[in-house]
DNA sequence: TATTGTTATACTCTATAACTATA
DNA sequence: TATAGTTATAGAGTATAACAATA
């Protein structure tokens, strides 16, 4: 019975008639609501896309930082993925421990390690970046490539501007 | 030391010299890299407002939906957040300890619970609700109207045409 | 048979505080 | 004093698989 049937009786649609017609209400507006959904979304997307590779989204990230910052230390590549220093520890141990990332010693400064690529690592990178793309391309499936733009803007500039 | 101070010289950059121009590289381009980020904005947003109300982003989302939606089951209210009907156990527990939601019993079908927001729930929404705004206000604070419409409605996408 | 809620388990992600080695 | 990395701890989020009760 739709709810539209159930107004002719006269009687009040049930849970289940209007399994399909939830009322967002104020969540409809709200930002946080949209990002977790959509974020959800994009993990389990990445996941399938990438199960092979048996990486975490936070591990590429710090990989794809160090890929274009050769040599950059840790409490700076947490900058640059906006995340505090010691959540980079056990990510970039268990990259450590598959050799696809050294940790190497950084010539000015004993206290910080300098992170590179192991060629492993960049070969990693080159196997995986079609998935990862596949991967983008199913989150962006309804969006033009001007949306896409777009979106990754405005997300920028909550983030700052 | 500038970047350009040290191309004069003819001596490369260190690390420290550049200390804010990180590249991002590819991941500039990768939604799910944005997405993230603004997904960690916007939890520590919701922490420093709502935190004098000691509930969580998915708690509150739960009450939200049941608010709109009096009487809903478990499932269901998975199916409106996008979560699996497992994940909202632990969440309306908490919820209905502290007497803010109910599971009263399901007219139909003594299987599933009807959940209702107490009256407390009801008075502790509409405590919150300035709090909640000046979050939501606070995450886009650099968004003209429009761009936070189209920001939703954009995120609104990845999830489902 | 199928569905609802539950439990157990496991995996993301994140942060704070305190410690050590070094600058 | 201040910074880099580490550890311990805590808490946010998520899912899958299996079970009992009920439809």
């Amino acid at each position: 019975m739709t709810d539209q049937a159930a107004a002719k009786l006269g009687t009040a649609p049930t849970d289940a008639d209007r399994i399909d017609r939830i009322d967002p209400g104020h969540l409809r507006d709200l930002l946080g609501y949209h990002l977790r959904r959509a974020e959800v979304f994009t993990f389990q997307s990445f996941a399938r896309h990438l199960k092979a590779f048996d990486i975490s989204p936070g591990q590429l990230g710090v990989m794809l930082v160090v890929e274009n910052n050769p040599g950059i230390n840790q409490t700076r590549a947490g900058k640059a993925l906006g995340v505090d220093r010691s959540t980079l520890v056990s990510i970039i141990d268990k990259l450590e421990s598959r050799a696809l990332i050294e940790r190497a010693s950084a010539p000015n400064d004993r206290r910080s390690h300098a992170l590179m690529l192991t060629d492993a690592g960049r070969d990693f990178i080159g196997q995986l970046k079609p998935s990862l793309i596949a991967h983008e391309d199913e989150v962006a499936r309804n969006l033009s490539a001007d949306e896409r733009r777009t979106l990754n803007e405005l997300l920028g500039r909550i983030v700052g501007p």
